[in-house]
DNA sequence: TTTTGAGTTGTTCGA
DNA sequence: GTCGAACAACTCAAA
């Protein structure tokens, strides 16, 4: 008797095999052979970042094992993806590929490119849903465009069919007799080595039980929903407290699914409901909500990463100066929020996201840097690097993007440290310099006097730099660059 | 086609 | 110390 057919799965930012329509749809029919391809050389498609190779290292040697336990091992090979995949098919005889949509610009092509192979090779593509709650498709204006405005996107996506409930895992899979060889994990070389840089990742992200990889998603998010969901609502702005849920990562790699996330939200709710407790999930799947916003505004944009949504932003006066730059990213620039911020970042691959947004205002508007150098900063040190979030955000913080910031809100960093971060616990932790000054004073360290500063070891200009701008003088010189650029779209 | 209401996350100033 | 208003105009979405 001739064995069936297998079916190949191709993994991307699906890693997992719970909720997995992809692997699901193969499995029914037969043998699956599921493989993970890394491309660093796609065209238009940007390499992994640093941070988040090391990630993924992680993530798909969990995958790895979970699937060679379920009885299919995951093959690892390099190359143009499209052509990779047509030629596996060719040497295994498989009936087909099989995967869930990503929807970036580039993925997308890759996408069409080996649907098309597999057409005239005669062996079936089938693209499933299961990274997206909805649709870019589904949600869009009477004019058949994608919504610029959050709010009004938002009350569309409720409107529409809930996201499906999410499928449990299979619990055996069937390998073909014969499965091809591949490379081996380790010598992709994703995690670093000379130097090696990870230490604060593996201390942040790897402790009890968690870490990347689908086991990992999971014991967050009952650990999220267990606690910080429902006071989700007030916490979620306080980066001296765990109030976030820290799936982003698990999100981005599809460790966990949007679909498992909205129903253990609404889930928890509802049982909080019966309980007379308050509730949170809906400012959680707000921000979901977001994600999907972004998503959906990068598939019909593709210049999103690179070029600014509103044409007038063309002709911003955006400075070159790589000194301030430089200062940015080391956690330098005398602001002790900002400071704190950027240092997490490069030490855990992490930022929260109140702090996300007074590092990212700080560089646009008190350095008048161009976002688009933020922007690569953090999709090479985010072990979250999303594409379309981080495109997105960075627009929406120039003031660029889709329903962005009115420019005349300029966070003053000193006072967003003050009301978020009201003891300085935030700053004490990331930037021990500063962890023996008073909380009088410890987001506005060069407004200390002298003997404060020497009874708290602060040596400003050495120790801890004195502030690269001046608040007042930064914040009229950015409202001056803005309405510079007042107007039409002319140039 | 025109009109209308509205838009994640702030800061500063002056009463 | 607290509070409300000003900061601008633009563009989006839908009726």
């Amino acid at each position: 008797m001739t064995e069936p057919a297998p079916t190949i799965v191709w993994f991307r930012q699906d890693l997992r095999v719970a909720d997995n329509p992809a692997l699901a749809a193969a499995a029914a029919l037969g043998p699956v052979l599921p493989i993970y391809v890394l491309d660093d050389a796609a065209a238009g498609e940007r390499a992994v970042g640093g941070a988040s190779r090391w990630w993924l290292h992680h993530s798909l040697d969990a995958l790895s094992r979970r699937l060679a336990k379920l009885g299919a091992p995951l093959v690892l090979r390099r190359g143009g993806a499209a052509a990779v995949l047509e030629r596996l098919a060719a040497e295994t005889g498989a009936r087909g590929v099989f995967w869930n949509r990503v929807y970036e610009p580039a993925a997308a092509a890759v996408e069409r490119d080996l649907a098309q192979r597999l057409m005239r090779a005669g062996r079936e593509a089938r693209a499933f849903s299961a990274s997206l709650l909805f649709e870019p498709e589904d949600i869009v204006t009477k004019d058949g465009r994608p919504y610029q405005i959050f709010t009004p996107f938002w009350r569309a996506c409720l409107a529409a069919p809930e996201p499906a409930r999410p499928s449990p895992a299979p619990r055996k899979l069937a390998a073909p007799r014969a499965v091809p060889t591949g490379d081996r994990l380790d010598d992709w070389g994703l995690l670093p080595t000379k130097p090696d840089w990870a230490g604060g990742l593996r201390e942040a992200w790897l402790g009890g039980g968690m870490g990347p990889g689908e086991a990992g998603a999971a014991r967050r998010l009952a650990a999220f929903l267990d606690d910080a969901l429902a006071r989700y609502g007030g916490d979620r702005d306080r980066p001296d407290r765990d109030g976030t849920s820290r799936l982003s990562s698990h999100l981005h790699f599809g460790e966990l699914s949007p679909h498992q996330l909205w129903h253990a939200a609404r889930a928890a709710e509802a049982a909080r409901d019966d309980a007379g407790l308050p509730g949170g999930a809906e400012a959680y799947l707000r921000q979901l909500g977001w994600r999907e916003f972004s998503a959906h505004l990068l598939h019909r944009v593709p210049s999103l990463p690179d070029a600014p949504l509103r044409a007038n932003f063309a002709r911003f006066p955006w400075r070159r100066d790589k000194k301030a730059l430089r200062a940015w990213q080391r956690g330098l620039t005398g602001y002790p929020l900002v400071d704190a911020g950027m240092r997490e970042l490069w030490a855990t691959g992490w930022m929260h996201n109140r702090v996300r947004m007074v590092v990212a205002s700080f560089l646009v508007k008190h350095l008048l840097l161009p976002w688009q150098d933020g922007e690569r900063w953090f999709w090479d040190t985010l072990v979250d690097a999303d594409l379309a979030n981080n495109a997105a955000s960075w627009q929406w913080v120039a003031g660029s993007g889709a329903d962005a910031a009115p420019y005349f809100r300029i966070f003053n960093p000193t006072l967003q440290g003050e009301k978020f971060d009201p003891d300085g616990a935030y700053v004490r932790r990331w930037v021990p310099d500063l962890a023996r000054l008073p909380d009088r004073f410890v987001h506005r360290p060069a407004e200390a006097p002298e003997s404060v500063l020497s009874d708290a070891g602060v040596a400003l200009g050495k120790s801890y730099p004195r502030p690269i701008v001046e608040h007042a003088a930064a914040r009229s010189r950015a409202l001056a660059a803005f309405a510079a650029i007042k107007g039409s779209a002319q140039a």
